[in-house]
DNA sequence: AGGGTTATTATGTGCAGACATATTACAACC
DNA sequence: GGTTGTAATATGTCTGCACATAATAACCCT
């Protein structure tokens, strides 16, 4: 009868008619599995899980607290750009517009964590989506440390061999908004300035920097999540 | 010694040197739990958490099996936005420039599930950093449901007062780039049709929408998190 | 062979008890 | 007074066991 998604549901709701106040000790676990009726670990779950998503703030001894100002934590979903367009009803194509081995800027080194002077796979992809441009991809692969054989990139997208022959890496994701410019404009179709959501994303072994991308969505793009 | 985040390591491991391949079954929680001589609510504890990160997935019976596209999930903190300017270093202030009684356009009514002909409380703020023009927030509030007393919102932020007075409401968020219009370069001290960040966020209770959202970030903005 | 029922199986969750660990508060000491 | 050591305490995690639940596989009957 009584599981942990009930002792989470009831905790909510003390927390929103204010039983428990922002800022302020809740009882102990062991308190609240007497009251409820069920195991400390029971009670455990349902405040970890509160705590992680923000909501409780919880520290040894210190005990337990409803946070006064809660981070929100959203949870996005970051498919590959092909699942992305087949689950808006759309089918996806790509184009390779431009592939070379060559030096990378001097930020985008840096930020990959590379001495100045290596050469890297770069890659140019536009994506459609019913023939239409969808995004305007640029990638910087470390082709040294990828596994053999390379496949040929016009065939099938670098975003997809990647994630089933490299599982597993971590990285980070960045979100901002910049005027298109002259290429992106004319690839994607659009005029110079108009705005473009730009998801800037960083890839990672344990030991080496295995990609950059950078993808530049036309207007009407959107994120979104539930929080 | 062993935890469930050695655990948790060791499963990484061996999906990224592809002992188990993406897509494919891995062993039960019964024969892990032998194999690393710890009980088998460990083992869960530590493929439940691959699973939430997207790098598994898990049914009953079926088994558990590593995700073959990966839908990797990124966890964002959506702060209050006097901490996220904090957190810079820089001292957060505001100006409401616009508060007033009215009925919203339809198509946010609609969003928010009010029949039209409803009045809603208006508020546009313009948030600054360091003086300078951070964000510009257009709102919409049901002042109905709505704890009283209400504050006088030119001195308290709504964003803080409602976190702290309305606790633990659920809603959604998106991203999107947006071209000023005139109203938002004016306020924002940019040019007409330069590309904003825009983040909209919608919150309900239980039964009733509380809130809708807009801000408007200028050039530079940027979200950004580890996955 | 087809269709529906039952058995099997892997994960999901629960319990009670134990020890580990971080953090606080307080006491002792220089 | 300020530092250091120590005890108390709340959460973190583990174990071993049990039963619940969902989904597949096997079976049976027509």
């Amino acid at each position: 009868m009584k599981g942990w998604e009930d002792i989470r549901a009831e905790v909510l709701r003390r927390i929103r008619v204010r039983d428990w106040q922002p800022g302020g000790l809740i009882p102990t676990e062991e308190e609240l599995a007497v009251e409820f009726g069920v195991a400390r670990a029971t009670v455990n779950r349902a405040l970890r899980d509160l705590a992680e998503a923000g909501v409780l703030e919880r520290r040894r001894k210190a005990g337990t607290r409803v946070a006064a100002l809660p981070v929100r934590k959203a949870t996005l979903d970051i498919p590959v750009i092909r699942q992305e367009i087949e689950a808006r009803g759309q089918a996806h194509s790509f184009q390779v517009l431009k592939q070379a081995f060559m030096e990378p800027p001097v930020p985008i080194a840096s930020r990959l964590g590379l001495p100045p002077g290596i050469k890297l796979l770069y890659l140019e992809t536009l994506h459609l989506a019913d023939g239409k441009p969808f995004a305007f991809e640029t990638r910087w692969l470390n082709s040294e440390i990828l596994p053999r054989p390379m496949p040929d990139f016009q065939e099938l997208s670098a975003n997809e061999w990647l994630v089933s022959h490299v599982a597993y890496v971590t990285g980070d994701i960045a979100f901002t908004a910049e005027g298109a410019g002259p290429r992106e404009a004319a690839v994607l179709g659009v005029a110079v300035g108009t705005a473009l959501f730009i998801t800037e994303r960083m890839t990672w072994t344990a030991e080496s920097p295995i990609t950059f991308v950078r993808l530049a969505h036309g207007s009407g793009y959107r994120v979104q999540t539930l929080v």
